[in-house]
DNA sequence: GAATTGACCAGCT
DNA sequence: AAGCTGGCCAATT
């Protein structure tokens, strides 16, 4: 059971931020980054991702790269793939179709 | 406080 | 188009 006391503010915000996306949509590492207040921080983004212990309250699957290809996943990119194919997504070719992307406002 | 570690990004080739 | 490079940021050790 995971130790909520262990998270940082940061990776709080970021949490707080990925929750908003909804169902059949995406978002990217960056936007996220950037609704938690760091624009340029979109690596650290991705490692707040994995460590991440709440894959079914935090969508985290629903966040890929700024170039539209669908970044990792803890569990396997196949996974992910079929998680957001389940919910929708549609893909092109190995990125998200543009029409799929979000931004998050902060 | 330095070095290491990533689910990243932009630019270049 | 696909791979490399250097930069970036926060957490961890």
């Amino acid at each position: 059971k995971p130790d909520l006391s262990t998270f940082s503010h940061f990776d709080r915000m970021v949490m707080k931020a990925a929750m908003k996306i909804p169902m059949g949509r995406v978002t990217t590492y960056m936007a996220l980054a950037d609704a938690a207040g760091r624009q340029k921080a979109a690596r650290a983004t991705g490692s707040v991702m994995a460590k991440n212990p709440f894959a079914i309250v935090v969508p985290c699957h629903r966040v890929i790269r700024s170039d539209l290809s669908q970044g990792g996943y803890f569990y396997g990119t196949e996974i992910k793939r079929s998680l957001l194919e389940a919910e929708g997504v549609k893909f092109k070719g190995d990125k998200v179709d543009k029409e799929f992307v979000i931004e998050i406002h902060g």
